[in-house]
RNA sequence: GCCAGAGUAGCUCAGUGGCAGAGCAGCUGAUUCGUAAUCAGCAGGUCGCGAGUUCGACCCUCGCCUCUGGCUCCA
């Protein structure tokens, strides 16, 4: 019998290097050594390693044998641990100058880091200064940042003495026999790292913001004080990012809504609930005028729901039970409770049900823009990205089981036929799937739930799609597609869903007859293309910056005419284009032209028509594009034809 | 809901325990002008709402409303 392989009988190991060398290395070397014998490039540069495809710290001893290679600054899984090792140094400066805090957590998150502190009194911005000014000096200071492993109750034994309640709490609860925690400078933290070298590797951070964080995100917990930064390899790209934010700050959907006077939300009305000023109506217009053509080619019939309805519909659907805290109620005179709809499904299948259904008549499409009301914490609530009152774009389509993979293609097709045209190319879809150890509490049976899986996978197979699958991650009535649409400045935004519903079919008990004479339940899908169309509408005054593309632009064209010599021609002009079916205005001020191109610039009016003697004389106008400036002379039935073709073409470029 | 910050003219924002301020927008007048701001004058306010402290509160205290950023993405 063999003994088990140990490090004192296996004392040399094979690693293979990236360069596709193996070399033995003797059992307990760190990656660096290992790096600086064997000469791999660029190992200063080094901020940790890769072993067997897992970061690790350059001084971690190779536990076995196996793939090495080095991860640099510029590596994509490097900003994880800059700024995991940023977060500790924060923490580490936040100790210092203030020693009573607690330290609670600090990961690295998508675009930064954060750590969670406790302490008597909230931080100060003059205190994010002062503990940013302390992170440079730590940095200055060049502090190795080194792993230890101790016994469990070491460990336990160490936060204890440090007074560390919440770190002593995460030994407890997350170490395993074996604890790990990294010390720089006589900081130490409960953490499995990995981190990079010393102190002096970081740099390009900024910390960014406050904010309230309760303890392990329960409100059953007391609330810490989170501080949230953010890290990069280079200050370029610190600078870049900071950049993006400021950049964001200027599309703000809240900003522009004032600003071109799209929207409202009134103190008096209450909150998360929108005011859509004729400007912003006029865009809603196009963006539904839009979406209903494209329905409507594609064999969607059209339906309108009530806005209440008995309690009764919604015990049925089984809302009443499980959406209940999010439900408006209303009672009437003789006692009746009415329920204002949170989601337009019961009224659909109400439809649907309201005859006898062949399978003749499957598939059906059915579309509403459907206005919801859901109450939301008032913590929750965000400009036109979280309200209590929006209009979904709402569609439940009943079907064969002969007919699913079908139906669900043309919602993939039609999801990207419709973004599209908005200027949007980059798309993420995500497939949630059922977790199949967890069977009991999902609706449908078995057989249902593989054919729609399927289906699901072979719509987006079929249309070349890739796609991110998510075990487990599906609702209990249903798998589903969601989408994400990349804007222009690169950020995700969780639009479109495809989901099936195992569930409603049920409770309605609906059915349809089929070839054989027999009774037999639908499939039914739900599907929103823009979700929420005023979220959607936000997002898409983003993405535009506020310069909507002609179709979309509330004011088309507006009349500047160089003096009121031309008045005259200038209403005539406007008269036409009016005639034409456009959307144009006339600045009739005493202004000169100079402040009426600035003021039409400011308004983002697509185009300027300056008129003056010159055009009066040769039935033209001198054509502006906004951000694009001086087209020069063009003859009115032209421009009239060109902004024309924009508009019912929907075309991006004016 | 909870934590922090904020709320002053239509908008953007100064300001102080003792008469409320600017720029832009608005109105009036002059200017009739060629591609991002013509000049002058006038008007504009329950300083988010409600209490309290004070001789006196926009300012200090308390409550409420609204907005903004957040509220477990490996210890």
């Amino acid at each position: 019998m063999s003994e088990p392989r140990s490090p004192i009988t296996d004392p040399s190991r094979e690693v293979t290097l990236p360069d596709g060398r193996v070399v033995s290395v003797a059992a307990g070397m760190s990656a660096l050594e290992i790096a600086k014998q064997h000469e791999l490039p660029r190992r200063g540069r080094a901020i940790a390693a890769r072993f067997n495809g897992r970061a690790i710290d350059l001084h971690a001893a190779l536990p076995e044998a196996g793939h090495l290679s080095l991860i640099y600054p510029e590596d994509p899984d490097a900003l994880e641990i800059l700024r995991h090792s940023t977060s500790h140094v924060m923490a580490q400066a936040v100790k210092e100058l203030f020693p009573d805090t607690k330290i609670a957590q600090g990961p690295a998150i998508e675009d930064g880091f954060y750590y969670d502190f406790r302490r008597d009194e909230p931080f100060t911005d003059e205190d994010l200064e002062q503990i940013e000014q302390r992170m440079r000096e730590i940095v200055e200071r060049n502090l190795q940042i080194r792993r230890h492993e101790v016994a469990k109750a070491v460990a336990e034994r160490m936060f204890e003495q440090e007074q560390e309640p919440y770190k002593l709490y995460f030994v407890r609860e997350k170490s395993g026999p074996v604890a790990s925690y990294y010390e720089q400078g006589g900081f130490r933290d409960f953490c499995r790292g990995p981190h990079v070298p010393s102190t002096g590797r970081l740099g390009a951070f900024k910390l960014l913001r406050t904010a309230g964080a309760y303890w392990l995100g329960s409100e059953q917990n007391e609330m810490l004080w989170r501080i949230y930064g953010t890290a990069f390899a280079t200050e370029q790209e610190l600078d870049a990012y900071l950049q993006q934010l400021e950049e964001a700050r200027k599309r703000d959907h809240r900003r522009l809504g004032k600003e071109l006077d799209l929207f409202s939300v009134q103190e008096v009305a209450g909150s998360g609930l929108v005011f859509w000023h004729p400007n912003g109506t006029i865009v809603r217009h196009e963006i539904e005028s839009f979406l209903r053509e494209e329905l409507t080619r594609r064999g969607y019939v059209f339906v309108t729901t009530p806005h209440i309805a008995r309690d009764q519909l919604f015990r049925v659907s089984g809302h009443y039970d499980y959406y209940r805290e999010n439900m408006y109620t209303l009672r009437t005179a003789d006692d009746e409770e009415l329920v204002l709809k949170p989601m337009n499904c019961p009224g659909h299948v109400m439809i649907y049900d309201a005859g006898l259904r062949s399978y003749r008549d499957l598939p059906i499409r059915m579309a509403e823009y459907g206005t919801v009301y859901r109450y939301e914490r008032s913590g929750t609530l965000a400009g036109l990205f979280r309200v209590r009152g929006f209009t979904q774009d709402d569609a439940h389509i009943f079907c064969r089981p002969d007919q699913i993979v079908e139906e669900i293609d043309g919602c993939l097709e039609l999801v990207e036929a419709v973004f599209r045209r908005f200027g949007f190319e980059d798309f993420r879809f995500e497939l949630s799937v059922r977790d199949p150890g967890n069977a009991e509490k999902y609706a449908g049976t078995d057989e249902e739930w593989n054919a729609a899986e399927a289906a699901l996978v072979t719509a987006l197979d079929r249309r070349h799609l890739t796609y991110q699958r998510y075990e487990g991650e599906a609702v209990f009535y249903g798998p589903k597609i969601d989408v994400k649409v990349v804007d222009a400045i690169g950020r995700p935004w969780q639009l479109s869903t495809v989901q099936f519903d195992f569930n409603l079919p049920r409770r309605f008990d609906i059915a349809f007859v089929d070839q054989d004479g027999q009774r037999k339940q639908p499939y039914m899908v739900h599907r929103a293309i823009y979700g929420s169309i005023e979220r959607f509408f936000g997002i898409l005054i983003e993405h535009f910056g506020g310069y909507f593309p002609v179709w979309l632009a509330p004011v088309q064209a507006r009349v500047l005419p160089v003096s009121e010599k031309v008045s005259e021609y200038a209403e005539s002009v406007l008269c036409r284009l009016q005639q034409a079916g456009l959307r144009a205005e006339c600045d009739r001020s005493p202004d000169k032209v100079g402040a009426k191109i600035r003021n039409a610039e400011l308004a983002k009016v697509p185009y300027m028509l300056v008129v003056g003697p010159r055009e009066a004389d040769s039935d033209a106008v001198s054509l502006r594009i906004h951000q694009q400036g001086d087209q020069g002379s063009v003859a009115v039935d032209a421009f009239i034809e060109r902004a024309r073709s924009a508009t019912a073409e929907r075309r991006l470029q004016p």
